[in-house]
Formats: structure tokens, C-alpha cells, sequence
RNA sequence: UGGGGUAUGGCCAAGCGGUAAGGCAACGGACUCUGACUCCGUGAUUCGAAGGUUCGAAUCCUUCUACCCCAGCCA
């Protein structure tokens, strides 16, 4: 499937740019990295760079890296780091992947940093964070210089060497890179560098008490490791002049016998993720997780990776969706419905469909003997024959779905209404007599008769009959809850107001059917397996939120449409 | 109103001067032991708008419009 596609799919811009690179010798070979910063759990819009990036290492058979930007300790926890590996391994299936830390090259950039002071391209700022702002200008008025700009290079390194020492309280001084206070491109106004902060790191601990700011530490971190093309999204676009000014300014003085970086980075950015109606960005999710509002960060509703997985969705899943929905830099989102077709293509064959009802209605066969069960013997899938069978039990007492029965049935409707027709799948031709119902006039019970002779597989059974219903023996099903979510949180209904904080879910966004009958062998689905209940959609069982370890099934996708009748 | 970026059917997206690929969604029809799946078929006289260059423009030029990003000692 995946082969299929990518001969459909025509080479995105990067793949062009990087063919030219290699064509003109730029680079003889590609290297990428995906950079998260352990601040919080990865989402679907991380699965696109995650993706790209080893997609892109993959394809030039070259290597890919997962590196942790952990210069901000004050930010970064180490328990999300754990759970971004589990998370990159299961979306790229390991391929080839070496960990590394931003904070490994802690010192390669404190000897960056000091390269740039004696070359005159950088120098320590006294000035506080609200000074600096005022000094930096706005969007339509230049910055003004730094009173301290000119500070002589041998005074600023004694103050960077103080900094390092730990002598220096937090916001106290700063280094700024000395570039251009009247650039129109904020960036590169005198960007600091390098702040003080004691606060201890996961890695480093108390080792330094100074640590790189992103635009320095990046262009630095890519360059140690190689990294040929650093892909990255478009909001950093404007801050490439920045990425280039670095790695150029702050190179390693061959002359002095210094190592080179291992290479030049060249970044190149792409357009973000988003789904139509379902809340990405990291923020958002964060305060639903802190607020409670949702399980977890795996919570279902969620689109984290972690949700995904759990929800059922497969790497290949992901993978094809990522291909499909292209690599541009037009600010776009794609539509959930596209997501749901690659899951329904990966699933089609690789799993078993079995016959489950989700609001359950008593169908009793009047001339079916009573007290008699027989077993039927069912394929798993008819399109995977290897797949095998099952067996399934069938007696004169079952349940089907309440939508299946209609005691005044519209034009086309072809199930069951009294006087009509209608195979039992995988097993007989029934014919609707009559139903009952309850005070409040609610069906309870709907009566049928059976044609012994139309049982599936025998001979002259083939007779053929407008509708199919599914249904489950009601002495051996098992009940069980099942969750669908309706839909994802609604972007459009405002799940989060910056003004007043709040997070609002979308209540129609879970619905629970507690009393679901099953089939009888589903009562020992593992978490982690998947099916396609019959008409109903795919649906995946998880153990995780059970209170007896049995399996809550939580509807991964539905089918692409089901018959609705008329308002 | 400074800088950067993007605008192609409902949602993505190819196209790079030669007369609008493809996928998802939708809608017809065939098939069907579920109305699913599968299989056929239908859609932009038009590429944000207006001018211009050209035999010829989504592609080149000009102007305009809309949307996104940037004023953290966050990444």
C-alpha cells in the first residue's frame, strides 16, 4: 500500500532541494534530526516532522537522530523524554534512530560563545529584561545599541568567565550576540545568547549554571552532529538569518588547530500539521492534562501519539496519512476523514470483523426449538481467508441492533419491519411477525420466524434477500462497554479561552454504551487487539481504564457511511 | 503601519510559459450474506483580485487583497 502510494505521490519541495544539494556537491550525503523539547508529550503535528525527517534520512539512506533540546531547565522534565522515545520508536518502527542531548554540547558551545567574544561579535549586557525590551524596539521602529555593546572583548569574557562561575545572580547579565539593533527582522537585534540560571539539569546537574539560548544552541547542536538538513517548521523561518549568522560567526578557528563543525546545516522549513476541529498544539493540550479535564495525556479524545496508539491507530497508519496530506508551506489542515481512511486501509486485512451490537434489542425466533443452540462456523475475514474462523453460537434468543428493527419503516428500508425479510449473517433467513413494547411504547422484544432451509453454506441457501443484519447469540454474548468518540475537542467551540483560562470540552465528544453485547470470544480481547465490528466501525480493545482487566473497546474509526433515515 | 511567508474545487496537493495530475470527502451507478468493501462514473472554461507582457500565462511583470509568523533572559 505504502509502495503503491509513492508512486502516486509526486517528490515534495524538499526532497527537490536536497536531490540539488546533492547533485552540486554540496552534501554527499543526508543526515536529519527530529528536536523535541521534553516539555511536554508529542501529538500528530510532531508526527509530521518525526516522519519527514526519518522518511528523509530513510530515502537517502543516510541517518536520522532523535535529539533532546534540553537547554531550558526551568521548562523540561525528564519523564517526557522517556515517553518521546517510546513515542519515535513506535512511528518510525527504530529505524536507525541514536539519541542524543543538546546538553552534550554544553561545552562546544560555551567554547562557541567564546570565539564569538574575542572576535568582537559578542559581549555582556548588563541590562534587565525590561530594559532589554525597550531596547530592542518594536515591529515598526528600530532597536537602539546596547550601552554595553562596546564593552572591550577581554572585559566581556572575564564577565562570561564570572557568569560560568556562578558568581552572577539570574537575569543579573546576559551575552547578546553584536549584530544589528536596527535589522527589521526582530531576530537579529542583538539576540541573547546565553542566560544565567541556577537551576539544576537532568544531565548536567549543577555542571553549568549558564545555558544557550535556542537560536544559538540549534545551528551549534546540528553542526556537531552532522546534521546536513535541518528540517524544521515555518515559524522559524525568519530566524534562519540568525541559524546561518552562527554557525558562520562562530565556526571553529581551523588556524588554532580547533576541530571544524562535523558539518554546514543548511535549514529548510515546512508548514504544520493541524487537523480540521481537533485541538494540536502542545499548550492546549498541556492545560487539558493539567485541568483534569481529560484522562491523561492518552486520553482517547486526544490526537497525542500516545492517544493514538492507544486509541488503535498503527504507525502505517500514520505513516501513509503523513505522505498524503504532502509536505508544503501554505498553512493548512487537514481533514480528520483522510486520517480515518489510512487507518481503515491498514485495518481492512489485518484484522478479524465479528459482529457486536451497540444498543442492544431482544430478537426471539418463535419456531426456532427451543432450548437448541448450534454453532456456526464463521470466517474471520472474508477478504484474508487466512485468517482462519471461529465458531459462533446461535439460538432461538437474540440481540440485534435497536436501529435494525422499525415498526413503521420509511421507503428503503430494507431491514426488519413486520412482514419483511432479512438474513441473520452467517446464518438464516428470518421473516419479522410481530414486536412488543413497553409502556412508555419502546420496543422490547421483536418476534420472528426462521427458514430452516436458508442457513449460510447450504445448498440452496442463496436465496437472496434485500437486507443483512448482524446480531449475537443472547445466552452466550458477552456485555461490555463500549466507547465511541463522536468526535474529537472542537477547535471551533473554543476549547480554550486565553482570556478567562478556561478549557471546555465538547460533551457530545464521548458516548458510552455500557450495556454493548458481544460475541462471546471478545470477552478475552487483549488491550491492543483490533476489529472491525460489523457495520459499527473499527473498534480497538484497551484494558487500561478496566476495572477487572476485561477490555473497554473504544471505536478507533467508523465505517465511511451508514444508512440514516429520513428526518 | 517594519520584516518574513502563503494563496490552485469542501479538505490536502501537483504544476515552474504550451493550454488544470492525484488523494480524501461528496454525489450517481454496478456488485454485495449489511447499505461496508470493491468496481465504474461525475465534477475547477479556471488557479486570491485587477491590469500588463506573449501566438499562448496558474506559471513572467505591476498593483492590490486576505490569511499566518516575529517585539521571551521559551523552543
Amino acid at each position: 500500500m505504502a509502495e503503491e502510494n509513492k508512486e502516486t505521490v509526486s517528490r515534495h519541495f524538499i526532497e527537490v532541494e536536497i536531490d540539488k544539494d546533492l547533485k552540486e556537491g554540496v552534501y554527499d550525503h543526508v543526515q536529519t534530526r527530529f528536536p523535541p523539547e521534553p516539555n511536554g508529550l508529542l501529538h500528530i503535528g510532531h508526527a509530521k516532522s518525526i516522519l519527514l525527517n526519518s522518511g528523509i534520512a530513510k530515502e537517502y539512506d543516510g541517518r536520522f537522530l532523535l535529539r533532546f533540546d534540553d537547554t531550558n531547565p526551568s521548562k523540561e522534565k525528564e519523564e517526557f523524554m522517556e515517553a518521546i522515545i517510546k513515542d519515535v520508536d513506535w512511528l518510525t518502527e527504530g529505524y536507525k534512530e541514536e539519541i542524543r542531548y543538546a546538553s552534550d554540547c554544553f561545552q562546544e558551545m560555551y567554547d562557541a560563545a567564546v570565539r564569538l567574544i574575542k572576535r568582537g561579535k559578542a559581549f555582556i549586557s548588563t541590562l534587565s529584561a525590561e530594559e532589554m525590551r525597550e531596547y530592542r524596539g518594536t515591529l515598526t521602529e528600530p532597536g537602539k545599541n546596547d550601552p554595553d555593546r562596546e564593552r572591550p572583548a577581554e572585559e566581556s569574557l572575564r564577565m562570561f568567565e564570572e557568569m560560568k562561575s556562578g558568581s552572577v545572580p539570574d537575569g543579573a547579565m546576559t551575552l547578546r550576540a553584536k549584530i544589528d539593533m536596527s535589522s527589521p527582522n526582530i531576530n537579529m537585534r542583538d539576540p541573547v545568547i546565553y542566560r544565567v540560571a541556577h537551576i539544576a539539569h537532568p544531565r548536567t546537574g549543577e555542571q553549568w549554571c549558564i545555558y544557550p539560548m535556542y537560536d544559538f544552541a540549534h545551528p551549534i547542536e546540528d553542526a556537531v552532529e552532522g546534521t546536513t538538513h535541518s528540517l524544521c517548521t515555518m515559524e522559524f523561518e525568519d530566524h534562519r538569518p540568525l541559524y546561518d549568522w552562527v554557525i558562520r560567526e562562530a565556526a571553529p578557528d581551523a588556524a588554532a588547530g580547533e576541530r571544524p563543525w562535523a558539518s554546514v546545516p543548511r535549514q529548510i522549513e515546512f508548514a504544520k500539521m493541524y487537523l480540521t476541529n481537533v485541538v494540536t498544539g502542545k499548550r492546549y493540550i498541556k492545560k487539558l492534562v493539567e485541568d483534569k479535564l481529560v484522562d491523561g495525556w492518552d486520553d482517547p479524545r486526544l490526537v497525542t501519539i500516545a492517544a493514538l496508539r492507544r486509541r488503535g491507530y498503527t504507525p502505517a497508519a500514520l505513516r501513509n496519512f503523513i505522505t498524503l496530506s504532502g509536505i508544503s508551506k501554505a498553512q493548512s489542515s487537514s481533514d480528520m476523514a483522510m486520517l480515518e481512511y489510512c487507518l481503515r486501509e491498514d485495518l481492512k486485512l489485518t484484522t478479524d470483523r465479528v459482529m457486536a451490537v451497540l444498543d442492544p434489542v431482544k430478537l426471539v425466533i418463535d419456531n426456532y426449538p427451543a432450548g437448541q443452540t448450534e454453532m456456526l462456523t464463521v470466517e474471520n475475514n472474508k477478504e484474508a481467508p487466512e485468517r482462519g474462523t471461529r465458531e459462533v453460537s446461535f439460538s432461538g434468543e437474540l440481540y440485534i441492533e435497536r436501529e435494525d428493527f422499525m415498526e413503521e419503516p420509511p421507503k428503503k428500508y430494507f431491514r426488519l419491519f413486520p412482514g419483511n425479510e432479512v438474513r441473520l449473517m452467517n446464518a438464516y433467513i428470518v421473516t419479522c411477525t410481530s414486536c412488543e413494547k413497553d409502556a412508555e411504547g419502546n420496543v422490547t422484544v421483536v418476534h420472528c420466524s426462521y427458514d430452516p432451509d436458508t442457513k449460510s453454506g447450504m445448498p440452496g441457501a442463496d436465496k437472496k434477500v434485500k437486507g443483512t443484519i448482524h446480531w449475537v447469540d443472547a445466552a452466550t454474548a458477552v456485555t461490555a462497554p463500549v466507547r465511541v468518540y463522536e468526535s474529537l475537542i472542537d477547535e471551533e467551540k473554543g476549547v480554550y479561552n486565553e482570556e478567562d483560562g478556561s478549557v471546555n470540552l465538547n460533551p457530545d465528544s464521548v458516548k458510552l454504551c455500557e450495556n454493548a453485547k458481544l460475541e462471546a470470544a471478545l470477552g478475552q480481547a487483549k488491550g491492543g487487539d483490533s476489529f472491525q465490528f460489523v457495520r459499527s466501525g473499527y473498534f480497538h480493545a484497551d484494558v487500561k481504564d478496566s476495572k477487572e482487566g476485561a477490555p473497554v473497546f473504544h471505536r478507533i474509526v467508523s465505517m465511511k457511511s451508514s444508512f440514516r433515515l429520513p428526518a
